[in-house]
DNA sequence: ACCTGAACACCGTTCAAGT
DNA sequence: ACCTGAACACCGTTCAAGT
């Protein structure tokens, strides 16, 4: 009845991280337990201990394999509005693939450690952008609230319960335009 | 040891809510269990089960109850954008008070229905702010997620670790005119 | 070294029995 | 009607004991 031993292999982060990946997108991060992930191993619930430091430390290597399938634009010569926009689908790709896994990493902030991939390629956007020195952190932060809140809002659903037909994508691009559009109050403040 | 039957008054729904949220606001959503606000309630903990119907039901009535203590602003003649920005204030304000019932609420939509307070006072602003009727539930739903995301980043922390000494109240109102200037990209679309 | 059973201190919730 | 004890089916984690 109980797991009995693991089949040979000696049962790697990887294949720990990867099958926790699995069981959270398809019952949500709530729905993970370590005894789940056990069975699903094959493993007796306690030898995950000898691997993981416990679910928290778990949590965050599953944030960090995630993190590293982003594909975020490259810092090519493309328009900045392009750039820009691309950061922002890569982001929302991820979250659709993971949906349970962004709601949690974004109330967790703790277990991502402040992504600095995404916002470290966010800066260099808006360096291209041409905002002033002074508001560049006011840039990027307004940017990582509008983009952690409509991920946000379409992974909770929150978003279409709003009412209103509209697209999705289409709501997302008619976002990406009001970003290009609001970031003029940064460029202008010092003219 | 275990504790005795209530004193005297038969518990009321205003005091179960009431004693919930102080529970959750000294010790965050997941640190509230019925068994300990049985507990404060010097109540047994199946008692409760009699008045509230279960914890996500509870949940819902904490929610209620502090989104009938949001000050909105008023449908007065004064700016759109004094209102837009008196909105969010009133959000921040209320989210720092209770900081972890606005991140599981967040997370949890259903829990609050949408909070139709708050959406329908933004929809008469962006009326007054002359937004065209195709664009209005883009307009909604992207200042939604901006609103959202940016007490969602200031709850969690993760708007301050994102460096810059920059101070929140700036960066708020910053990201108000940021707002402002951004709206134009929906006015502007018919003309 | 690696694995494991039992145990501890918790959960939410059900249900039959009490008053 | 209202309350309650015991119980069920779970958790994460510790720890001493096994191989």
């Amino acid at each position: 009845m109980a797991a009995s031993a693991h089949r040979g292999a000696p049962l790697t982060p990887e294949e720990i991280s990867a099958t926790a990946l699995r069981l959270i997108d398809a019952g949500g991060v709530e729905g993970l337990s370590m005894r789940k992930l056990a069975v699903e191993l094959d493993v007796n619930p306690m030898s995950l201990y000898h691997h993981v430091d416990g679910k928290t430390a778990l949590l965050q290597r599953v944030c960090a394999l995630v993190a590293g399938r982003l594909d975020l634009p490259a810092d090519d010569d493309a328009p900045w509005q392009e750039r820009l926009r691309a950061l922002g689908h890569a982001c929302r790709r991820s979250a659709r693939r993971h949906p349970s896994l962004w709601l949690y990493a974004q109330s967790h902030p703790e277990v991502t450690g402040t992504d600095h991939l995404i916002w470290r390629a966010l800066d260099r956007i808006l360096a291209t952008a041409g905002i002033d020195a002074d508001d560049l952190v006011h840039a990027r932060k307004t940017l990582f609230a509008l983009l952690s809140g409509f991920i946000l809002g379409e992974t909770t659903g929150a978003l279409d319960e709003q009412g209103g037909a509209a697209d999705r994508d289409q709501t997302f691009e008619a976002a990406v335009d009001f970003a290009i559009a609001g970031l003029s109050a940064f460029r202008k403040s010092t003219a």
